[in-house]
DNA sequence: ACGTAAACTGAACGGTCAGTCAGTATTTTA
DNA sequence: TAAAATACTGACTGACCGTTCAGTTTACGT
């Protein structure tokens, strides 16, 4: 039991491998199953020999990328003193690692695919949707402890901040990396900071 | 040249509605004709006779969507004397009229399905973006200009204040509609005024 | 009244794609 | 080394969907 197994595992990395760049390419429904072996130089059928379905593989990668995700943050949270300083970080780090999330459209195909479809994988998408939301929440309520905040709603907030910088994500896909920086930073200060002129 | 016009003309505001009611809950891909059809009590093929493909279908609902839009804006823009009023009396009227354009969401589907294959598709959805991102620009230099907010880049705040709220109207599906217009004035106010304690 | 054009339909076509299956090659086990 | 398990493939299926087309009904112009 071993060059077997071995040989294996190396093909199932290398279709995750490929599916990661067919998915984030071509967004979920797009990315067809061939396509994916096509990249990974294997036959259709042998996808379905490692993954149960196209569901399945996809589900596989996002939990890959969140734990990949997870643990760059939980070494960022060392780095930073304020949560201001951390948000920027935030940024900096999200944006160079993959121009924040490239399964996220993915992601969000497959859910308004799935919507109806398929309940195991409307369920899985919830549990992540929730857990995104209760890391921004704590970030916000984090600031809030350490006096930089106003007292504010942190459901509310979180919510906020987890939406706009979706929707900067989305909007800055024509942007060079530099560029979308700088506007998530322009976003960012005007969030903290508001944009109305004081006396 | 009447009765026959009439039905016909009748006929395809009918279908324009379906349409408009079956893309907005399906979105774009997942939205066939034969939905369309039945939903409008036509066959298919009538649908075929009246618009020249399903693209053609969805951008003439785009259009009329967006003239409605202008319409109603344009009557606001009289209403509101500050920026700031302005902004918040447009979460109200927009969220009550169909939750944040309900398009959207088959918009995006529709602009990422159309990326390389219809050129004129991707032209057309274009110009709809750069008109919005022109509106909510133009939002920010009338604050400006009446000394409500600071010098700030209208391109940028525009952009970003585009991204919140497309962010928010994502974010708010599974809320109510008082729910969301809470939420949305509370983003508002944050952007404004800021999260950050003052001393 | 009649020919014609507009409005409309049922059935089919062509293409795509997720998923299956019967079979082959390779490695492991006994 | 024979049998069994594992890794893998090519060809196929069934379903869906946008689009077309030949043909039918209906109203209009003359």
């Amino acid at each position: 039991m071993n060059k077997k197994k071995a040989q294996s595992e190396e093909t199932k990395a290398r279709i995750i491998e490929a599916a990661n760049n067919v998915f984030s390419q071509r967004g979920y429904h797009a990315a067809s199953i061939e396509d994916i072996a096509n990249a990974t130089g294997v036959s259709k059928a042998n996808i379905y020999y490692h993954f149960k379905s196209k569901e399945g593989l996809f589900l596989t990668l996002l939990d890959q990328y969140e734990a990949e995700w997870k643990a760059l943050w939980a070494e960022q949270l060392k780095r930073y003193a304020s949560t201001t300083e951390l948000l920027n970080g935030m940024i900096d780090v999200g944006l160079k690692r993959g121009f924040h999330h490239p399964l996220t459209r993915a992601a969000r195909e497959f859910l308004e695919e799935a919507w109806g479809k398929s309940v195991e994988g409307c369920r899985q998408i919830a549990i992540k949707i929730n857990e995104n939301r209760a890391f921004y929440q704590s970030l916000i309520q984090q600031g809030i402890d350490s006096g930089e905040f106003k007292s504010v709603n942190t459901s509310d907030l979180g919510r906020i901040l987890e939406a706009m910088f979706r929707g900067l994500g989305e909007s800055s896909r024509d942007l060079s990396l530099e560029e979308a920086i700088r506007l998530y930073r322009v976003a960012l200060d005007a969030l903290l900071y508001g944009i109305v002129a004081r006396d």
